[in-house]
DNA sequence: TTGTAGTATACGGACAGCCGGATATGAGGG
DNA sequence: CCCTCATATCCGGCTGTCCGTATACTACAA
């Protein structure tokens, strides 16, 4: 039985470095933004607010682990979604987490001070 | 239009958080557990190995969020998974993180010390 | 070449989150 | 009651991750 495709991808350690990508308000922030098409860094940091050196770490990051792809543009540089599917699994995760929203929204922490 | 459920779910701070949630190996490993059944607190410290105590945090966290449910028995604790299409958002993003997981898996950092 | 706009990286500080070990709570059994 | 099993919480320490500031890089214009 093939099932090529989640070989690797169900390890644990693996997928749990995606959703720690993923669990970073700002890096959420620029991944919606470019749902709706291509931005320079500059229209990124415009958008998401924040510090210029900031912003294009969460993009370095983001480009590092695929999630973006870069083009040069003269002197500026275009982000772009490399990942097709990723809005669907945001709308999907955005669904789960719909019920349980006001309790993610008190709980700031993760650690032993629930409350 | 109503759109209700979406409402404060595509908040990037409270999706981000749900992200954290799922963004441990060892949570993720405990849920992975649960959905082939409801598991006392032993057998999921058995299953996923480490010590008791750090497992039991992890349950703490999972319950706190709404992941899980407990129910007595005797002087075990039965844990349960209290949302069903989790295992079909964890399906989808380990085909998301398929492509990638290589490098997702040499990420070893998510700060600026990328390789 | 020099200057300037756009973007990326380096550095140090602060804090959140994970861990192991010790200890507290709760439920039965004798 | 006391004891034991099962689970939960507390504590100190350590590392990862985020942030702001300063600085380096790249492409184009004059």
């Amino acid at each position: 039985m093939p099932s090529r495709t989640a070989a690797t991808a169900a390890d644990p350690t693996v997928l749990a470095r995606l959703f720690r990508v993923l669990g970073d308000p700002t890096r959420l922030r620029i991944i919606q933004l470019l749902e709706d098409g291509d931005r320079t860094v500059g229209e990124i940091v415009d958008a998401v607010g924040g510090l210029q050196p900031r912003v294009s770490t969460h993009l370095a990051c983001l480009r590092h682990c695929g999630f973006v792809e870069t083009e040069r543009r003269g002197r500026e540089v275009v982000y772009r979604l490399s990942i097709p599917r990723l809005g669907e699994l945001l709308a999907r995760s955005a669904e789960v987490a719909a019920p349980r929203a006001e309790h993610l929204a008190t709980c700031d922490r993760i650690g032993p001070v629930w409350m």
